[in-house]
DNA sequence: GTTACTGTTGATAACTGTTATCATTATCTG
DNA sequence: CAGATAATGATAACAGTTATCAACAGTAAC
């Protein structure tokens, strides 16, 4: 399962980083790849208090963080709004798709446009070394 | 000279909408388009400090606010640092390649990019409205 | 299991950028 | 000029994030 691989990926991250594997740090981990994806650390924090009501907001915060150093998360910042984080293991690089009216994010890839990114940098005699792309507007469900 | 043309677009709006053309409006026109682009809140703030010591914080973040309201600014939310303002005015739309680096800005656009974005949206049963296509990287200087 | 070391937690304060508040001042219209 | 009211500037409030710190807990050595 690959819920299971990326908790070894976590955890010899913990090791070789001399980190310690807390009771909290599952309980985030688990949370976090069982929850909604494009979650905001208070979105997670709600989610995990109804069964750990004893969680620090401070604590899911900082593993989150954690987790977007050990590669297993994503940071997205949509706007000026909370951020975002999504899981990352076992997945591609993807754009999104915002609704403006609910909010929905749908995940897109599109191979040519990365391609012209990459042709675009060069042009520019500019190294890209990441991109973001977001396109908002109304959703099918939406219209 | 299309800074004058862009005085009366402000000059319009703010008698179609009963708003006052004040003193500190023409300064901080005057300064918005004589000053940097992608400037922030503080930086202009300080440009026009120097010679309007008098001038307050909120005043210029609410005209910033006026000048996108008016069509003669556009804000740029990079990541979550501070909000940028661009002048508008007789300008095309473009994104920006962003040095990691140094900070800089180098504006361009696509035309081919921007076409397969609304055939991705289309395929999604998506209507965009906005995109920003940002793209972080070493800008020629830097490398 | 006990101990010692030190990373982690949870509560909360501090910080940052943005926005609201409000008394005072300035603009505009008649 | 006078009256109505928009705008200003100082500052408070706010939201999201991050730092602080005393109490706690994971780890490894004994
Ligand atoms: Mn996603
Ligand atoms: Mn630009
Ligand atoms: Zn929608
Ligand atoms: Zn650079």
């Amino acid at each position: 399962m690959t819920i299971i691989k990326a908790k070894d990926i976590l955890r010899n991250y913990l090791r070789e980083k001399g980190l310690r594997n807390t009771r909290q740090r599952e309980v985030i981990f688990d949370a976090f790849f069982s929850a909604d994806k494009h979650i905001t650390v208070e979105g997670l924090f709600n989610f995990i208090k109804r069964k750990n009501p004893g969680i620090g907001y401070a604590t899911v915060h900082r593993n989150l963080t954690l987790l977007c150093q050990s590669g297993l998360a994503d940071e997205i910042k949509i706007g000026t709004n909370k951020t975002r984080y999504e899981p990352k293991f076992g997945r591609e690089h993807h754009d999104h798709l915002i609704c403006i009216k609910c909010g929905r994010f749908i995940e897109v890839t599109d191979g040519k446009i990365e391609r012209l990114q990459d042709k675009l940098a060069e042009a520019n005699e500019f190294i890209p070394v990441r991109h973001k792309l977001e396109i908002y507007g109304i959703c099918r469900d939406c219209k």
